[in-house]
DNA sequence: CGGATCGTTGATCAACTTCAACGGTCGTGG
DNA sequence: CCACGACCGTTGAAGTTGATCAACGATCCG
C-alpha cells in the first residue's frame, strides 16, 4: 500500500525513515469496488485521497442533468474536492471508481498536521501543484481555442493509457464534447489516416 | 514597492524581519508602461513577476492568429509562463501591460533559493498554487459547461473591478467567446433586466 | 436468454463565430 | 486647437461547429 505512496513522493522530495512512519499512521486505506462512491456531490468532502491502484473520476452534474468529468485519477494521483475540503462547504463534485480501487484516505487535519511536522511534505505538495497548475493552464487554453479533433487528438497523444481504460462517453465528458462527437471524430481521423 | 509584497505574503504566512531583509535582495523592480511588454511568445520565461501595481495580460496567440487570454494579473498577483521558466522551453505566451504597471522580477534561481533558505515561502507558495488550483478548476467547468452568458455574469459577479478596467474585447478573449458575442449577451442582460 | 452498457449513424437544431459596416471616443501630432 | 487615426463597441446577415434527438447494432455478463 505505502510503497507505492511513497515512491511517488519521493520522486519529488525524500523522505526519511522515521518520516515515513510518522505519516503511515495520517493516512486511511480504503478499497472501493467499481461503481463505488468515494464522495457524492452536496456532501461535505472530508479527505485526500491518494490512489495506490485502480482508476477515480471527479465530476459534477449540472442543472441541466449532464455530467462533466473534472479529473481522472489513476495510480500515483490524488483526488479531492479541495474547495469543499478546505471551506467546509458542500461539494460541487461527485468521486466514484471506474474500475476496483484502492486509495489512502488523509483526513483534513491530518493533511495540516503532515504539513507542519514534515517541511519535505509541504514541499511536496508545492511541487505537487505547482505542476497541476501547469497541466490545467493547458488544459484551460484547449479547452477554449481547440476544435473537437483537436482535443480528442491531443489526449490520445498525451494519454494513450486512458483511452484504453475508460469508456468512450467518459473520455467526451471529460473533453467537453458529447459522445456522438468523439465517434464521429474518430471516424474522420480513420478516414483521413487510411489514405 | 516591498510593502505590497510583504502584506500579500503575510495575509498566508508570517516572516521574520531578517527573512524580509534577506528577500528583498533577490527581486528587481520594474516598470512597465501601457503596452510595453514583460515576455514576448516564443523567447524563454526568465522570471516570476509579482504585480506591485497596475494590471497585466498573460496571453497565446494561436495558429489562426487568434488572441486568447489566459490570465489577467492585477496587484498582488503573479504573472509568469511557469512551463517555460522550469522547462526552459520557449514560451507559449506574450505578457504585457494593460496599464503602467511595477512589478518584482524574480529570477528562477532566486525563487529556488528563496524556497530553500525561507520555509515560509515553501509554505507561502504552496497555498498560493492551491488556491489558484481552485480557481482554474472553477474555470475550466464554467467553459465547458456555461452558455455564454453564464460565462459573462460569472465573471462580471467575481471581477467587477476588471469589468471596469479592461476594454470588453479582452474579456470576450478571457473568457473564449468573440467580442461581438459580449455586446449581444450585455444588450439581452439589459433588455431582460429593464423591466 | 435478456438487460445494461456502449458506440454508431443520420437528421435537425441552437449557439456562437465570422464577416462587414458603421458610429463614438480618445489622444496625439501637425 | 482641431483633425485624423487608433481603438472600441454595436448591429445585422450568413455560415459553421457541435449538441440534441432518435434509432439501431454490438458486446458483455449475470
Amino acid at each position: 500500500m505505502f510503497e507505492t505512496l511513497f515512491d511517488h513522493i519521493e520522486r519529488k522530495v525524500l523522505l526519511t525513515q522515521q518520516e515515513k512512519v510518522i505519516m503511515e499512521s495520517f493516512f486511511l486505506p480504503k478499497e472501493l469496488h467499481r461503481k463505488e462512491f468515494l464522495l457524492v456531490q452536496g456532501e461535505h468532502c472530508k479527505n485526500l485521497a491518494f490512489v495506490v491502484k485502480g482508476l477515480l473520476k471527479t465530476y459534477n452534474i449540472d442543472d441541466k442533468g449532464n455530467e462533466h468529468i473534472n479529473l481522472f485519477a489513476m495510480e500515483g494521483w490524488w483526488a479531492s474536492d479541495m474547495l469543499s475540503l478546505f471551506t467546509g462547504k458542500p461539494s460541487n463534485f461527485s468521486i466514484d471508481a471506474i474500475e476496483d480501487t484502492d486509495v489512502l484516505l488523509l483526513s483534513l487535519a491530518n493533511y495540516n498536521s503532515l504539513l507542519e511536522k514534515i517541511p519535505a511534505m509541504e514541499r511536496y505538495f508545492r511541487i505537487l501543484y505547482q505542476n497541476s497548475l501547469l497541466t490545467k493552464d493547458i488544459r484551460l487554453m484547449s479547452a477554449s481555442t481547440h476544435t473537437a479533433e483537436e482535443k480528442y487528438l491531443s489526449l490520445a497523444l498525451s494519454h494513450p493509457d486512458l483511452m484504453h481504460r475508460v469508456p468512450q462517453n467518459l473520455i467526451a465528458s471529460y473533453l467537453g464534447l458529447a459522445p456522438e462527437t468523439i465517434s464521429r471524430v474518430k471516424r474522420k481521423i480513420k478516414r483521413n489516416t487510411a489514405q
